[in-house]
DNA sequence: CCTTTTAGTTCAGTGTACTGAAATATCAGG
DNA sequence: CCTGATATTTCAGTACACTGAACTAAAAGG
């Protein structure tokens, strides 16, 4: 059973890079889009303070997901500085489409009462990864062979 | 459904994200790590074939990982030109033991039943995750704003 | 208004992982 | 042995994402 989290693990990270890859964007690019697109739409700065970078890279991360499709910028009316960066589904439910129609066919197969189930336990491993990662960037600090990287919240 | 999907997705991701930069090592290098560990032990040519790297870079993704305590150089008996990589449990076994133990405590909150009705949904999402993966990599080929990236099988 | 603060982009410099080629060491065959 | 092939490392060059600082633009507050 633990193998078989290793192995949804090494699954699950194989897609996503693929996915990076195909559209020519980092991880952490990956990252921040995950982020607007959970919290809805954010200024650059926010953005910048959420993983954790400089403004000057968030210009370069917003300029790549732009290139990609996968977000836009938006112009506050309120204050005219701020940029407003927005997630655009498009681009990237047509990517995820093939996964989400395989996952859909997937669930079919399961009772409502299993489904439950799965939801249910898919509910608390996002919670469990959520607390161990925080274990990890949180109580160690980072080994520097490389460059300070990115690796916050998600 | 298919939020919780997303949800598990980016919360793997960050999971090994932080790992990694604790320890210093890069996805490519942890790609490689799971290769090994899921075929053992594996000479250096053949890991450069698996990940699509040029051996050059594969003397520095094994760097890499011995120098983070996760592999080992071997010298091959049989040939001695051959380096054998082969993986070390013991740090990785470390830094997951805090995810294992958790999952192993949830995991435990289920009934034998359910538990295989979870492994079996485990199992099926990884066929998806992979064959998705393999439509990504192989019918459209990467958009290159950037360099060629590793992404192959894993 | 005029100054100060804030938001974002631009730009030079840096660190790192990659490629491709040269160098080194070992095997295999006449 | 000696030659040619093979496995890995070393090395120079390159690409790229990041930092930190300068710059532009807009808001805020006397």
């Amino acid at each position: 059973m633990s193998d078989l989290g290793r192995e949804l693990s090494t699954a699950v990270v194989a897609f996503h890079e693929a996915v990076g890859a195909h559209l020519g964007v980092t991880a952490v690019d990956q990252r921040a889009l995950a982020l607007i697109g959970r919290h809805g739409p954010m200024t650059a700065g926010d953005l910048a303070k959420r993983i954790n970078l400089t403004p000057g890279a968030v210009t370069g991360v917003v300029d790549r997901l732009e290139r990609a499709g996968l977000a836009r910028r938006h112009p506050d009316p309120a204050d005219r500085r701020r940029v407003l960066v927005t997630a655009v589904g498009g681009v990237l439910g047509d990517l995820f489409s093939g996964l989400n129609a395989a996952m859909g066919e997937l669930t079919a197969r399961y009772t409502p009462e299993q489904q439950q189930l799965i939801a249910d336990w898919v509910t608390r491993t996002v919670e469990v990864l959520h607390e161990q990662t925080a274990r990890l960037t949180t109580r160690h600090q980072p080994r520097r062979n490389r460059p300070p990287r990115a690796n916050d919240e998600v």
